[in-house]
DNA sequence: TTCCAGAATCAAACCGGTTTGGACGGTAGC
DNA sequence: GCTACCGTCCAAACCGGTTTGATTCTGGAA
């Protein structure tokens, strides 16, 4: 409300304006626009003449014109929502916008991070719809019956999701990893292995992912006979400390499981510290197979990998989503893409036979 | 060069546009932008009258239009060379970001995230700057003589530094943390546990921060009279990987150090594991100091932390350097600003006394 | 030579706001 | 009673591109 004074760029620094470059070339802004473009009906002559000369003067189209003409932005959107902040956003993020941000690099956007009160996401998504602001959006963690979806579909703004929502049945574009095969393939493993008594630390289960993770690990244990037990199953935030608290709670049990399933490195570097603080080998005592999100800075990619792991690259989840996108921007009549990643099973040294049981 | 066929938003979706508010109200568009923006010259009376119909009807000013007119984008831009994507910014950034991300929430800017090719990194700011797409950048990694900051000022490009750039004396707004200081007490801390022998594991000391820490450490051994060893001193990405093989290979050498000074909380994660696989303790046999970022997901905020450190938040870094440059691009006049934020030292169970050395 | 189709170009309208430079009506001052 | 001035409000220009609809310039057919 209070009277905003607002100082414009110094014009003298900006580079060339249409206009100016169109004058200089004795051609109206008109064609030189569409020169430019790449419209067919400029002489090639013409449009030689003109692409030479805006590279000599370095000229560059101002985009918020262009965005006011086209109605388009030529940006999309990451909105995070300040309550997720806190929660495992944060490990995966500084890959995951890497991966989205190299994918619009090559298609001409930007990508624009926004911030959503808990209780004004709706609004927030409205408000960047009617301001203009971006052209999409990808949306992250979905929840059961995300609203979120119903709301994209009113408003009329394109997104992709990040994961799949439980409960929605209305078709949308994703990218998910395939969980639940995931987890089953890595329970499967430990049971080869021998374990039987196999606990499983999962990421926070209001979390459609982890759902299916904790699925993936009940059906691997129940087509071995296994019986689940709720009691070698814990769900939080996927933090190093998290994960150490819950492997030290296992391994304090009077019979404590001989293998773990965890949901991500972040969370293993912690069960190992537990294992060690134990005096117990990972590996060897204890076998842990992880989710890797394969982390730039948290690599499990040494010769033989610290971990035992089913890898899914996130920063690669970013590239395909920023592409699915933009595809989806630019061909409105495009039809719902789905893409299921599968990930790698890959052996590292935390995982061995199961230690016999000393009769 | 293609004929690129752009699809514009159907229209029938974005929100009111202010020419349909105005007649609604009966009133020029000149009035009710005014009205909306707070300017004086608006009787009370009308001003609610208009603020009230923009809110029943939820009007929102079209921020492309808006951004055409006044020459300002409202967004601020975080740059990242692709070169940069696999070094040290993967760690820190998802609460760098975050942090960014919050603070701009807070002024009504967003945040634009653009990839650089490393060849190209002028280039793309000169673009930037020309497409009037950001008003400002923040700018992360300073090198020794950066280019860059002559390059904004030649641009006439509002920014803000996250640490300085070493060789530099043009005056400049940066955001630091006291590199030298808190490398200088975590080594003093650890001498005054009676250590004589501390190691280095530092950051990549091409980055300037790295260079001040290192600087801090000697400094604290070479005021104890220690000559610093450079056997003992390593530096290299921040990832668990490095850590973990930079304290193997101290731990055997003939004379391993009994503590080291490491520059990351997941470089610390790779000591550990060094020094557990070594057959040592943590905190008894070998004392570890790490500088902590405060990440949220690789929190050392337990009750008593795992590991004693030095304590900054990247996270309030974001925060602040994103004030500062809105601050700056709000007030052109606004003379250079500087903060050096001081680190804490937290006191964790990774540190004890030293080994009596058997004599 | 005339006419016309097609190629190449341009003037003007448009996107949706902000801002400039009045215009209008009412009150105060002389 | 007339002018001066102030508080309100508005028409039109402007930001810098894109796009529509018209115009000019070709060359070839009639």
């Amino acid at each position: 409300m209070l009277h905003c004074n607002l100082t414009p760029i110094q014009s003298g620094l900006v580079g060339m304006k249409l206009r100016e470059l169109s004058s200089h070339l004795g051609l109206s802004p008109t064609t030189v626009s569409r020169a430019l473009a790449g419209y067919p009906e400029v002489s090639a002559k013409t449009r030689a003449r003109v692409v030479e000369a805006a590279a000599q003067h370095g000229y560059q189209p101002n985009q918020r014109a262009k965005a006011l003409a086209t109605g388009r932005s030529f940006y999309i959107g990451h909105i995070v929502s300040s309550h997720d902040t806190e929660e495992m956003v944060n490990p995966i993020a500084g890959d995951f916008i890497g991966g989205l941000t190299e994918r619009c690099a090559d298609f001409g956007y930007s990508l624009s991070m926004r911030l959503a009160k808990p209780d004004q996401e709706a609004m927030t998504f409205r408000k960047l719809r009617s301001e203009g602001a971006v052209d999409g959006v990808v949306l992250q963690l979905p929840r059961e019956n995300d609203s979120r979806i119903a709301l994209m579909h009113e408003i009329g703004m394109p997104f992709v999701m990040h994961g799949r929502a439980r409960g929605i049945t209305a078709p949308y574009s994703w990218l998910d990893v395939n969980n639940t095969r995931a987890f089953h393939r890595a329970t499967r493993f430990l049971m080869d292995l021998g374990h039987r008594s196999i606990g499983l630390i999962n990421g926070n289960e209001t979390v459609d992912y982890a759902v299916r993770r904790r699925a993936g690990y009940v059906a691997a244990l129940t087509e071995a006979g296994i019986k689940a037990d709720p009691a070698l199953m814990t769900n939080g935030p996927m933090t190093e400390d998290k994960g150490h608290g819950a492997m030290r709670e296992m391994l304090g049990r009077p019979v404590p499981p001989s293998a773990v399933v965890v949901s991500s490195i972040t969370q293993a570097i912690g069960v190992r510290r537990a294992i060690q603080e134990a005096g117990l080998t990972m590996g060897q005592d204890v076998s842990v197979i992880a989710h890797d999100d394969d982390l730039s800075y948290l690599s499990n990619r040494q010769t033989v990998p610290v971990f035992t792991a089913v890898r899914s690259s996130v920063r690669e989840a970013g590239q395909r989503l920023a592409e699915m996108l933009i595809r989806q921007i630019e061909q409105p009549a495009q039809s719902v893409q789905e893409q299921l990643l599968e990930a790698e099973l890959v052996v590292g040294t935390s995982t061995g036979a199961a230690p016999k049981v000393s009769a």
